[in-house]
DNA sequence: AGCCCTGTTTTTAC
DNA sequence: AGTAAAAACAGGGC
């Protein structure tokens, strides 16, 4: 779950689901998921009640008495609400509240679970470089953004320190609705270009945050997202036609990551390949495509 | 069965 | 500043 929507999505249903719980007890499966020692970990957990839950960027928070509990989820996991007799198999963490209740906590790849008293928060340094929230940010920082970075502009919105949530699942779309190459030099966008990707972001991410996330990760209780294969446009179409022009779409490298862009849509170069559709292209396509066959 | 490749993240080192 | 490599794996293809 490792982008804005799953995110958003998992902690709307802890703050639903885990308020006013109290921990009691912490089982630790991979001490290194955390940031201190299991034995002091355990320890200063003990006893939290549950004020909020929230988030930063990926970072889910879960805010108690004792202290913020600081999950990320890296490459996808589980978060899982079950009693004892129900824990899965997989799992990093189990946190046990007094209610005998338990939350699983799982990943497959790089995670963290760590544990910072609330008046060290800021010297937390995983978290404490967050940039602007990707749903929040205004146009004009987006802008002021944009403008002061040289690199591919996809590299820029990777970079959760810079603008936070997005993730290589979901900049596929984001790109294509926005028009933009993943490779084009950040600060050549133009002015209509910056607003356009910003409607893209929330485009992109707001959707599948209502839907309760990508297929691909399950809520509390296992079940999964409804944001499916349908509703994605370009991304992982390697082959099928751009659903504004026909083109075939295609899976290009982009430095250590791929990307899956419609190469007429989508020119590094605005002369690059002439007009695209007459329509108005694809910003603002919000309605998903028609379902894949 | 076993090897190779890929990848939804993030940090660190050149 | 920008790029590359690394690090707690798992699933799919050959």
């Amino acid at each position: 779950m490792p982008e804005l929507p799953e995110i958003a999505s998992r902690v709307r249903e802890m703050q639903g689901a885990l308020v006013g719980k109290t921990i009691c007890h912490v089982d630790i499966v991979q001490p290194r998921s955390l940031n201190l020692p299991p034995e002091e970990f355990v320890s200063s957990m003990n006893g939290a009640s549950v004020c909020e839950v929230t988030r930063r960027g990926k970072w889910i928070q879960v805010v108690t008495n004792r202290g913020h509990l600081l999950i990320n989820m890296g490459m996808g996991g589980e978060l899982l609400l079950c009693d004892a007799t129900h824990l899965p198999e997989k799992r990093r963490a189990v946190l046990h509240f007094t209610d005998t209740t338990r939350l699983a906590v799982n990943f497959w790849w790089f995670g963290h679970i760590h544990f910072v008293p609330t008046d060290q928060l800021a010297e937390h340094r995983l978290t404490a470089n967050i940039g602007a929230d990707a749903l929040e940010i205004s146009t004009k920082d987006l802008a002021d953004l944009v403008a002061r970075h040289r690199g591919p502009i996809k590299t820029l919105l990777l970079d959760q320190a810079r603008i936070a949530g997005i993730g290589n699942a979901y900049i596929h779309d984001i790109l294509f609705m926005a028009r933009l190459h993943p490779l084009r030099p950040s600060n050549t966008l133009t002015g209509p270009e910056v607003f356009a990707l910003l409607e893209a972001i929330h485009h992109g991410l707001i959707p599948s945050m209502e839907l309760g996330g990508a297929f691909y990760e399950t809520d509390l209780h296992g079940r999964p997202g409804r944001f499916t294969v349908d509703h994605i446009m370009v991304g992982y179409r390697e082959g099928q036609p751009c659903p504004s022009c026909g083109e075939t779409i295609v899976k290009i490298k982009t430095g250590s990551n791929s990307s899956f862009i419609c190469p007429r849509c989508q020119p590094l170069r605005p002369t690059d390949s002439g007009e695209g559709d007459p329509s108005g292209g694809p910003v603002g396509t919000a309605a998903p495509p028609s379902p894949a066959s």
